[in-house]
DNA sequence: ATTTAATATTGCAATATTACGATAATAAGT
DNA sequence: ACTTATTATCGTAATATTGCAATATTAAAT
């Protein structure tokens, strides 16, 4: 196999699914860090950032934008790329309420 | 290749893509929402309560407790699985500071 | 001791991911 | 038109993930 079985499981699971598996490298994550370390948006230099060759970052990046977490335009002969707030807001929501409802809880083991 | 260049990015780094990559299957999502649902943490059931074999379901179970997501204790012949608070909040407080970041810098682009 | 119930492990096939060299595409500068 | 700079795509190799049948393990119940 190797497919994920996505249809069985909610429109939900699946969109933070999707967010979690795009943030689940490490290049992608500090591609975002970097993203963040910059006022503006940056327009280039995300190659230079890496310790990976650059068809390995366009990929990457590629990968950030399918999952929505990030969005470029064409900026003349660069790309220029930021962060998605909206998407991001969505994990942290997420965790947030995972972490109400526990704490709120009180589990009685572990 | 198909490795992750893990070395060269920050420990930090590592740790949330770590979680991250953990929770990005949406049957692990429905499992720490299972988790959620239940006052006391469960014994047993895990398997009917999702679309897939239970070898499968405990490869899952197995992912989530590396990244040390879920807890699991040994409970007569089955074993009783919670999550791990701890955990959790670290992927809140991540996407928590990220979104406050984005929100006091007003990106002038994009 | 045998059966039953629940979870884990093994082995394997199908597919996905990661990484990069080579090459293409695009646009600015000369 | 030609070069230069930047990003994307293609092709491919190495490795990881997903899923399940078969089997093993473990502990309670009879």
């Amino acid at each position: 196999m190797g497919a994920s079985k996505t249809d069985h499981f909610t429109d939900k699971q699946n969109e933070i699914a999707i967010l979690a598996k795009a943030l689940g490298h490490p290049a992608r994550i500090a591609i975002l860090e970097y993203l963040m370390t910059v006022d503006t948006c940056i327009c280039g230099d995300i190659v230079n950032e890496l310790p990976l060759a650059q068809p390995t970052v366009s990929q990457h990046l590629k990968e950030l934008k399918n999952a929505n977490l990030i969005k470029g335009n064409i900026e003349g002969n660069s790309i220029c790329y930021c962060i998605n707030e909206i998407e991001i807001d969505k994990m942290k929501s997420y965790f947030e309420n995972i972490s109400n409802a526990l704490s709120t809880k009180k589990l009685n083991c572990c």
